[in-house]
DNA sequence: AATGAATGAGGGTTCATTCAT
DNA sequence: TATGAATGAACCCTCATTCAT
């Protein structure tokens, strides 16, 4: 028996740029998620996040699910945009696998983001509608490294890094770079 | 008619075991995160799951965190029992890199488990309680290996191992235990 | 994502007589739809009406629905009891049609309840819930009369009060008794 | 290219027959209300019936009550043709009682119609807007009668087939046609 | 004149927690 | 000691209405 709502006064109503309303409310619905997980985000907490009223969320998103979604393909795109940038730079990396390890921890250094990537990415497990971003992520990487180091070494070293990450991101203990990229040069080294 | 027996006319109260009682609405919680996660776990969903009243959940419990908590600290010890049991059957293997390989297959066998104890894993990155079963995964395995590898190809197995399940979690699609088996073997070489 | 409610503070709850809250909740909600109508009945005017606060409602009764259906369960009692009087009204009257006119129009004096009554009755046109209620008026009224009228008659004189009774409520004039009863007398000749 | 006409980039007004879309909101918001009962009928329901935009709904009708209304209008006026359609028919009729019972059955017909139609009629003893319909059927259907039964008999046949009519609608049973007919002419037969 | 963006009140429901019994 | 009744905050979602364009 739906609301409605007697004689509501004055109301203010501003922008009146709906494309930016609808990228605003999906940016702060990635937020949302990232500080609260997805379980945690609620309407209010991403129309307080994005600075707009609670109904301009379910204006643009007919549901929860649909506003977590757009946060969600906000994120897979990120995802992808950090792996295109990954390739440029490997591409004129001289030594694969410090150039590889150099790149995982700059990108570790941004914690909370990766705190998202990860959590999405094992989300993935349970919730299908995550399954694209865990694609972007391993499909995208594993590309990335299989034209220098062969198919088999790339899924090793994909796992690796990885694990690797995870580990990190649990322990909140930094990358040991040197072990690391030993580890990856002898996985590598398959193809010798 | 009549009888001997106790006699009152109204007394609910069934265990008289105490113990007994907080365990099983330990189990019952992890259960339920098991099906559920953590932010869907509720009072009800527990207590329904124990077959035990409501109010047992607060009276054993005095809020919903620790009853997860204790649902938390099962779940560690069922991996350090896990691991225990890893480092039995490994003293006993002859070849390292496929013996290791057999038990995570193995383990993959329960995917349900599997995902429970990847998603408290994860989850340790956000919130501190979690960090013991984060630790107890981390350091066990680890220790499990490095009499054998030492410390920087165990660390490194240990990551490797750590990222293929994940991404077998993640994807759904089984160990590829052949080419898992050879890398574990590229990094242990390091040894000789 | 359902609520929870962190420190509410002091509360005072009240009564421990669960089986008269139910009451009062039904009692309440047969009254709001009176007012108000179905459609309009909702748990905080029903909660409002009973005096009880808003989480009594869901918590005796799950749903909205099943408040309402409670509310009609209890407006159909009524209305079966109020045929049990009618009968032994009848059955020691010695002039059927006046007497019955004479019932009839005695309900009519509760306006608000016939106006409940026949929107209930009506409303069984959509709603099968409804059934019932309207089962019980029309079989039960034609029951009381089949034993002195024959099942012709009777069914002709229900059908004769069922709109004369409608016509009433929705005009707000009065019964024309004499005409009625004259009609009545009409149809019930049949028998002779 | 460029051609001649009008020109500006962004028009969207459509139709230009002011009217026209008045009647449509109309007529879209009787067919909800048919569907869905008055308390579910919305502006957004109407106007996608419609086909029309959801402001035109608030443009052409300030309230929702005012759009409801212009549907209970056009309600009215095709209850009116009805009845008028039944005088030309009744006219002609040899013998009205059963010619009546047919007209009755026919129009039975249309379950959605005369629901819609009872429902509105009922409502009118609540909402005094509803007055005009139900007048309109009321003193419609027996004005059609009376210049062939006199009053007291049109009277008690409206009442008589008010009920049935009724009782059919709410029990999903036709109407005993044969029964009906006979009980028309015994109340007719106060003429004689 | 016409449209759809904008807003927030309201409504059903869930549930952590408190507490009388 | 043990239980389930009690409460209200918070949730998702719908929608009348207003108003910039």
């Amino acid at each position: 028996m739906g609301g409605s709502g007697a004689s509501p006064g004055r109301r203010p109503q501003r922008s009146r740029d709906p494309e930016a309303r609808r990228a605003a409310l999906a940016a702060a619905a990635i937020e949302v998620i990232a500080e609260l997980g997805i379980a945690r985000t609620t309407h209010r907490a991403v129309a307080a996040r994005a600075g707009l009223p609670l109904g301009a969320t379910t204006y643009y998103f007919p549901t929860l699910d649909d506003l977590v979604a757009a946060g969600l393909a906000l994120a897979t795109e990120a995802l992808r945009a950090e792996l295109r940038s990954w390739a440029g730079r490997l591409d004129t990396a001289e030594d694969l696998p410090s150039a590889l390890v150099r790149l995982v921890e700059e990108y570790l250094t941004d914690r909370r983001r990766v705190r998202l990537e990860y959590d999405l990415y094992l989300a993935a497990a349970r919730d299908p509608t995550l399954r694209p971003l865990a694609e972007a992520w391993l499909h995208g990487f594993r590309d990335l490294l299989e034209p220098r180091l062969g198919p088999e070494a790339a899924r090793a070293v994909v796992a690796l890094l990885d694990g690797a990450m995870l580990q990190a991101l649990v322990t909140g203990i930094d990358l040991d770079s040197p072990a690391l990229t030993t580890a990856i040069r002898r996985l590598a080294n398959s193809r010798s």
